[in-house]
DNA sequence: TAATGTGAATCGTTTCACAGCG
DNA sequence: CGCTGTGAAACGATTCACATTA
């Protein structure tokens, strides 16, 4: 029992039913008791319908006629995705973003433990003040095999990402999160997440031209 | 001419487009003249069907048995994607995150200049070295307006962040870049990207649980 | 011959519409 | 009657297969 869902859950759906767990979580400390599909939709600017169908992928769970209970959506939730899991990870890479990331409670709070942290230079490992402990760069791989660290985080520089994702993956590491703008070659089973702040403004910047395009079209036309 | 695409680029095919124009800028770095779709697919891990599919969305450009002049295909795809706009930018919340966001050069070196920062801590506005403006966050909307800023970047705790981005939108923001993990509820025509760190150990975890579900019953039926 | 550009087929996701249940 | 759960239709993106051209 409590088998995890091996159902075919839509990327997307996935993303959407991790917001809409995170609501949830509010919802509970809130004290709120049940929500429907439509409430949940409107909150996170998501259709009712989809809600519907995400939540439906893991099986049934809400009350006809009276939407769903939160806490019993949210341990729903919790239970198939996995959520329950605690994962072990690491950082590399103590710039400033690096040392944000190494003390960011928010990690620590939803089951994800930093427990090591990296960087090539000695010095910045002596002056930072954490109560993760640190290693140097070339340590990467041992570490990893040695604490089975699953995630890893990277924000060294650019041109360090790629040869930081190869000690990682030597390591073992399971996913990775790429703060670097680098695009990391696909490897072995290891999944990658981008969260490239350039890239994202890029992103903007295109679909707000694409917005002005589109609105010099209409003035012209209308 | 130099009209920008108004034409309809999924949003998937955009992404692709600029992770293919950021390679284009490294390789005309390393003075690699031309490029075959399959080439970039190789490095990018992108099927070369569909980069050239996604090229083809802005127009003819490839050589016909001789794929795409590296420098001619950035043009293109810059010209199209309207990347050779300048946007200006700020950042809300100077904690660790907001400082190294501040000072993160690659902003600028892409045409993303910072031009504000906030905070609501008066301590923290006196206390920051950077060459950028600091304001008082309740300033958010008035400095907003009167510089023109277009892209706002949230980097203040989760409780705040709907608050901010209601500043910045009043200001006449016209798109966020959310790195606090609460779902920010869309509004006006203003476009919101989330780089939610928790949020993407989220997204791997599930993966990885489902990893394991499907090893487990390989192993089990196998 | 080697690679592009593209209609057509396929695949996956979202939306719709409604049956089913409290 | 209100809201969930879900087949079926509609939509959008990817992949395929090949005609096209230096």
């Amino acid at each position: 029992m409590r088998r995890n869902a091996q159902i075919n859950v839509p990327h997307p759906s996935l993303t959407r039913l991790l917001a809409i767990y995170r609501l949830l979580e509010q919802m509970e400390h809130e004290n709120v008791k049940s929500v429907s599909s439509s409430e949940l939709g409107r909150v996170l600017g998501f259709k009712a319908d989809s809600i519907r169908k995400d939540v439906s992928y893991l099986g049934e769970v809400g009350n006809f006629g009276g939407g769903y209970e939160v806490l019993k959506l949210k341990e729903h939730i919790g239970t198939n995705l996995g959520l329950d899991r605690k994962r072990k990870a690491c950082v590399v890479g103590l710039g400033r973003l690096g040392t944000a990331i190494l003390n960011y409670d928010d990690l620590g709070e939803n089951g994800f433990l930093v427990v090591a942290g990296f960087d090539s230079s000695i010095n910045k490992l002596e002056t930072i003040t954490t109560s993760v402990e640190l290693f140097p760069a070339h340590e990467i791989s041992e570490v990893v095999k040695k604490k089975g660290i699953e995630i890893g985080v990277i924000a060294v520089p650019s041109k360090a990402a790629q040869e930081t994702a190869d000690r990682l993956i030597d390591g073992g590491i399971r996913g990775i999160i790429n703060f670097s703008p680098t695009a990391l070659k696909p490897k072995n089973n290891v999944m990658i997440r981008n969260l490239d702040l350039v890239g994202e403004c890029m992103i903007l910047s295109t679909l707000l031209s694409f917005e002005e395009g589109a609105d010099r079209n209409e003035t012209a036309s209308g």
